[in-house]
DNA sequence: TATAAAAAGTTTAAGCTTGAAATATATTCC
DNA sequence: GGAATATATTTCAAGCTTAAACTTTTTATA
């Protein structure tokens, strides 16, 4: 008891302060994961039942909806952030079905250019619309505002683990 | 232009108003998406380099904690979320490792308890720890008062798709 | 110009996930 | 008691995902 206190003090108090951010950081987290999922579910689930598709054959067609041109396997996978067998294996199975064509790219044969049929825009822009009132629907607790109040909060969130953005 | 016109223009202003709603909520959807998935990535990876086991395998262990006595395969896969066919396998390979045991339910042969070993549960307690710390660096910009904030912000969004809570 | 290094894609092995079918046991009810 | 139904779990087929190994082609460089 003879022993200075304040600075044990200030560090106690700043451990249990840490720690408590921590906590509620962690609580975050924590419902974040929980509210995507559920949301995720909800949406394969449609996606799954009304166009037999997938989740992530429409992130792909919706990347490939941005490039008329195409992209190349390469850009495909950096965009989405995936690994590039994995984007390997999903146009595979979208080619199977007609929605996305490879085209060999004049000049390197190494790299392929890929992108969506008429077929595949088309049955592409059914889904999106149908997405987006998923979406809406799954939504309907949120307003608008609170909608852009919450994506402003989220963009301190970690975006470049490393990963470019 | 002689038939009249308001009617028409207030179902205008309405679908419009409506369509800029579900354009942020999407908006709010995917950036939500983006985040959670590049958090998901992260701790992956560190579970993947620093201790060998997986997300899943994470989320089971700290089902099983908070069950001393273990979890019914049901309770398990209830709790998580997932489906019973992907809790067996995740069991499957923690049991191989050892972490987990199967335990023979008196009175029905149909049912079986699951549970954390000793080991098991002090390499949880270690992984938890590290987890919580990686959550904890990741949400860095997130001040204790911002995280509570989203939290309660993220309460109005979807929780309980038809699934029970 | 040979050879090494880099780049683009695919393949592979392992694990996660689902929905549906199958198996085994328990319960209900006639 | 025995048939029908319900419950608990596993198995299966298909698809997603990753990291690592591999193949092919291009580029750099000695």
């Amino acid at each position: 008891m003879t022993a200075p206190q304040t600075p044990q003090v200030n560090s106690r108090q700043a451990a249990l302060s840490q720690d408590a951010s921590s906590k509620e950081r962690l609580r975050l987290w924590l419902r974040m994961l929980r509210v995507t999922r559920q949301v995720e579910a909800a949406l394969r689930e449609k996606l799954r039942t009304e166009y037999d598709s997938t989740l992530p054959r429409f992130d792909v067609m919706a990347a490939l909806l941005q490039a008329p041109n195409g992209l190349k396997m390469n850009e495909l996978s950096k965009r989405l952030r995936v690994s590039n067998g994995n984007v390997t294996g999903i146009i595979d199975r979208l080619v199977e079905d007609g929605s996305v064509e490879r085209i060999a790219i004049e000049g390197d044969r190494r790299a392929t250019r890929v992108r969506l049929t008429p077929a595949g825009r088309d049955a592409f822009t059914l889904m999106a619309e149908a997405h987006e009132h998923w979406v809406n629907d799954l939504f309907e607790g949120v307003t608008a505002e609170d909608a852009h109040h919450i994506g402003e909060l989220l963009h301190r969130l970690p975006t470049h683990t490393g990963a470019p953005s």
